[in-house]
DNA sequence: CCTCCACCGGAACGAGGGGCGC
DNA sequence: GCGCCCCTCGTTCCGGTGGAGG
């Protein structure tokens, strides 16, 4: 991409500019970027276990199983894809075809998506004449192609199954986990490598996986300061030179050790930061950016988790953010929130769901970290409650909610 | 001490929608 | 086009639980 500035007979336009003073090469600052090896940061301890798991794969042998825990932007995905692919290349110095496949299960959340992901990504129609359709077949139909294309093709297959915590059910572990035993599969192996933030996570497993699965077990911990800040400096050039004033990249570094530790908070704190500047028509980055960029970031992650969930999923939230502005106590019991809820779809005029159905969205918002949930009791006893409360100010969360095509007539008040 | 009663949460079920193979 | 398959959203029903109140 050719960038002399405002050279005219390119049309350029200064309303529009291909180039920014702030950004070179912006890409580096997405998450998904996967940076060489000498840009890995503070996880070598991880990625000698995971390789040592791995280890078998190399010689054609079965690798270990195993399940990695960690908050999200702690290298989890990155550690696991970026060693399953050099145990591929060691491989195939040794003669062993490896097959590497990755899903991400908030996506791929049934047993039938997943096992259809995966074996697209394994497939090659012209080697195993094999066809997968995307949806319309069975579910055993899928497998057993599956089965068929593994062994067509590869040795070991390494599947990494990322955010397991979301799929519906553990059947498709249970099935790849005992390929081997149950006779599915001739000669090719498996090894599984799931990942979930959720460390309550191993609490809903099944026995028969568990054992598989747990045969190891990583958590990694959150980055510190340290580790954060030589992880965006390995990214700086991202940024023009000397673009950064120098106490840039230490502030968004400490903004973010000091909720989780989350190196993808960093990052976009710092991305946020370089636009805002750019924005302004600032030259330099410098820290009342970072400042604004922290809240932006904030406010922008909440709008991307409200933005999949359907009007009614919303509607809930909505009635426990209308209770904790109107109450003292942020912790908000279910009935009442249920109360609240039939007022708010009596007013709007929609469909008014039964409590049960409610509860249960009420549920799923604080898995996903949209409501915050506690139980107060023993059992499911009279008197024990589950409480909800909202994880930003409730203002945030109208605000982001009411961007919803139903709530226009609440606006017109 | 015993019996309600209110609440959680599992399970079964069905409607509506969409896709594939033959 | 028909029969089969899967997914999501929702409802109804009910078992377990343990504190309140006789």
């Amino acid at each position: 991409m050719p960038d002399d500035g405002n050279d005219a007979n390119g049309g350029t336009d200064p309303l529009f500019r291909v180039d920014s003073p702030i950004f070179t090469r912006k890409e580096l600052l997405e998450i998904e970027h996967i940076p060489n090896e000498e840009r890995i940061v503070g996880r070598d301890e991880q990625i000698k276990k995971v390789a040592n798991a791995l280890n078998p794969a190399i010689a054609g042998g079965s690798p270990r199983n195993m399940i990695v825990y960690g908050k999200t932007g702690t290298g989890k995905s990155l550690v696991a894809k970026h060693v399953t692919q050099r145990a591929k290349r060691a491989a195939e110095n040794h003669g062993t075809t490896v097959g590497t496949a990755y899903i991400d299960c908030a996506q791929s959340n049934t047993e039938t998506r997943a096992i259809s992901t995966l074996a697209t990504q394994l497939n090659d129609v012209g080697e195993t004449e094999v066809k997968i359709p995307p949806t319309g077949i069975a579910t055993d139909d899928y497998y057993a192609r599956f089965w068929r294309i593994l062994d067509a093709r590869f040795d070991v297959a390494i599947i990494i199954l990322d955010e397991i915590d979301k799929l519906g059910n553990d059947e498709i572990l249970m099935q790849l986990s005992r390929a081997g035993e149950a006779g599915k599969l001739g000669s090719c192996k498996i090894g599984i490598i799931a990942i979930s933030n959720k460390i309550s996570y191993q609490d809903k497993l099944e026995q028969r996986v568990k054992s598989s699965l747990q045969e190891r077990e990583f958590i990694f911990p959150p980055y510190d300061a340290e580790q954060l800040r030589l992880i965006m400096e390995n990214r700086e050039d991202a940024f023009k030179p000397d673009v950064l004033t120098s106490d840039v990249i230490p502030l968004s570094a400490a903004f973010a050790a000091s909720e989780h530790g989350d190196a993808r908070k960093a990052l976009d704190i710092l991305r946020h930061a370089g636009e805002i500047a750019e924005e302004r028509d600032d030259e330099r980055v410098r820290e009342e950016h970072v400042r604004d960029a922290r809240s932006l970031a904030d406010v922008n992650r909440f709008r991307d988790l409200l933005q999949g969930q359907p009007t009614q999923a919303k509607l809930t939230v909505l009635a426990v953010a209308e209770l904790t502005a109107a109450r003292r106590e942020s912790k908000i019991e279910s009935n009442d929130i249920y109360d609240k809820y039939c007022e708010l779809t009596t007013a709007l005029d929609v469909n008014q769901l039964s409590q049960r159905r409610v509860y249960d969205l009420l549920r799923e918002q604080a898995f996903l970290d949209i409501l915050g949930q506690e139980f107060e009791g023993r059992g499911r006893a009279r008197g024990s409650v589950m409480k909800f409360y909202l994880l930003e100010e409730p203002e945030t969360v109208r605000q982001a909610i009411q961007r919803d095509a139903v709530f226009d007539q609440m606006n017109g008040e």
